[in-house]
DNA sequence: GCAAAGACCCAAAACGTTTTTGGATGGCGC
DNA sequence: GCGCCATCCAAAAACGTTTTGGGTCTTTGC
């Protein structure tokens, strides 16, 4: 029977324990173990020992409190967002958990309900010094979150643009894919194309819908208003719209909507009237959720690099923190893959 | 034209400005920001007057370091579970912070790559005193990282049990979802039943596989090994599952699988081998995610009540932090919902 | 009128690091 | 022998709170 490696001490080891176990002073140790250079190779290992014989662990308060640093990147994801299946952050974070860890920082993930409620996130975060950079998505065109932060100097990237476009961001060229799905749906025959467009008050709502309008333009084909609907996050949402836009006499044969769950739910407000999506209309996507596979007709829509998208957002970050004043702006593109649901026009006489 | 509110101290204010600008010592303006009750009304109006005026905000680390606590409580997420839809956490996020915050507690969530990491990732948490609680999923019969946080005396809830159970949990019991599955099925006349297990190593699928085989016996079915399968986390797994028990001869007329990611997987699997999902061979799923509604044909599952999840689950970890020595374990059910997918036995003379 | 109790408040200590400052030691050139 | 530099290390000063252990004054009870 063998005993157990002995047990550490019965009271957490401060520097002062290591330092004293070690024979050197406090400072030393703090140098030893930070990777300081004036201090000798024996020494070092010294203390190193000394560390681990005790089990020492810096206290992350005391080091907070004294470099005035916390390690720390804060990612902000709105509430609303989660309610949908938004494997969309889930991925990003993947990729930026990978590249913040490998320089030794922390990825911290907090959520707040609304836009107000992220204002107040953003406000403690900053104010109370919990984090070292902040990121956050779901950008608008004037955003005072945005404003708040330059105004502090406070370093953050996010995902989508403003207006003004001051600061360092990472998106996708909504405007392109607009073009592109309406470029494809004309391609297919179609003349009344719909945009069921995500809430307009974000950036990114409206680079779609000018990509949208864009690609009817360079089509020939003209811009009906009452083919554009706003949505909002809602699991009815695709349903509602469908509805309006089919007893208003609009009557689209295909429907580019802004984020696959509004496609989704279009598709089952079309088979509610009557209608077989893919077959009566035509659908494209935005975002190729992982239920845009599954479902049928399977969703035609834009795969992003989430991953990728994560590891690139991750730098951007560092290189802000590493004292890079340079403002990064990227782009991703978002490829678009064909399934099922981008059918061709119909011969005529649809019901 | 309108001048903008006076902008604050140049120099950010700490508790010593509020102290000199209220005429009274630092120690007061602690007390009376922290709401003790031997301070003066007035006095504490005058505290809280002047610390707004100078937009005082306590420096988190400097509380922190010592109270020696944090206020706040740690979820940690697998990563490999992030790589597919599980808005089965997201959905207990969403009420865990409703009810944290409800208690001045903020939310962290930290990501790990796998057990070893979530190991790694307990060690930091915990030895570097940065949270005050934990909670984390994905628990084994026999947990390292549990034994670890016990022997710590640390705070914390799993969702998951393990073998001992000596700690608090919430879970659900897959033990009676396995057996309502095989009964419903059973009840549609199918025999030959097979089980898609989620990883044996976790304890919520050892439960299910009770729950099977005793359903099975209830059933008066005989237990056939060979219809038990074992799959992991990778997007064909159901697939590769459903191979083997066809081309082994196993042919069951029936799955029951661990989650919905497994049966999902295993459509793909049923139409590639010239089956028809719901109609050659009847599924059920267990975790009722969005995918489930909309795939077709729609998947038989169970449904959770996440946000109230979430919500006990916060009230579990408060009761904890709030010194409540009682270990509570809970117990969610999860509902059937039928759809389309559980279908009844063909009458004979399948391929 | 006096002691005891209560209500408020303050100065100083503590929390556990990191950073600064400056001192000691030893080697080296002259 | 002396000055100079490099190297290493010790002591002490932060960092910004919370808590401790009294204080002082006013009120109360008798």
């Amino acid at each position: 029977m063998t005993t157990r490696v002995a047990d550490g001490p019965a009271v957490k080891a401060g520097i002062r324990q290591v330092a004293e176990s070690a024979g050197v002073s406090v400072s030393t140790v703090s140098r030893a173990l930070n990777g300081y250079t004036d201090v000798n190779a024996a020494t070092r290992a010294k203390v190193a020992a000394a560390a681990e014989e005790l089990r020492y662990r810096p206290s992350y308060a005391a080091a907070m409190l004294r470099r005035n640093q916390t390690d720390t990147v804060t990612f902000m994801v709105s509430k609303p967002w989660t309610k949908f299946v938004d494997p969309f952050f889930l991925g990003i974070l993947d990729g930026l958990e990978l590249a913040l860890s490998a320089q030794g920082y922390d990825l911290q993930v907090v959520m707040a309900r609304d836009y107000e409620a992220e204002h107040d996130v953003i406000r403690r975060v900053v104010e109370r010094q919990r984090s070292d950079a902040l990121i956050f998505a779901r950008t608008r065109p004037v955003d005072e979150r945005i404003d708040w932060l330059e105004e502090r100097g406070f370093p953050f990237v996010t995902i989508g643009q403003t207006n003004r476009n001051s600061h360092g961001f990472i998106d996708r060229d909504q405007r392109r894919v607009g073009i592109e799905a309406v470029h494809r749906l004309a391609a297919l025959g179609h003349r009344r194309i719909a945009f069921l467009s995500t809430p307009c008050r974000y950036t990114y709502s409206l680079h779609g819908r000018e990509g949208y309008r864009q690609g009817l333009t360079e089509a020939g084909l003209p811009h009906d208003p009452a083919l554009e609907i706003e949505c909002f996050l809602s699991r009815r949402t695709g349903e509602e719209a469908v509805t309006q836009l089919f007893t208003t006499g609009a009557n689209p044969t295909a429907l580019f909507c802004g984020n696959d769950m509004i496609a989704l739910s279009a598709m089952e407000g079309l088979k509610r009237l009557g209608l077989t999506p893919g077959q009566d209309v035509a659908l494209i996507g935005c975002d190729d959720s992982p239920l845009a596979a599954h479902v049928r007709p399977a969703l035609t829509s834009f795969r992003l690099d989430l991953d990728a998208m994560g590891i690139r957002l991750g730098r951007m970050i560092l290189g802000r923190l590493g004292g890079d004043p340079a403002v990064t702006q990227e782009f991703v593109h978002g490829e678009m893959v064909l399934r099922e649901s981008d059918s061709p026009m119909r011969p005529k006489g649809l019901a």
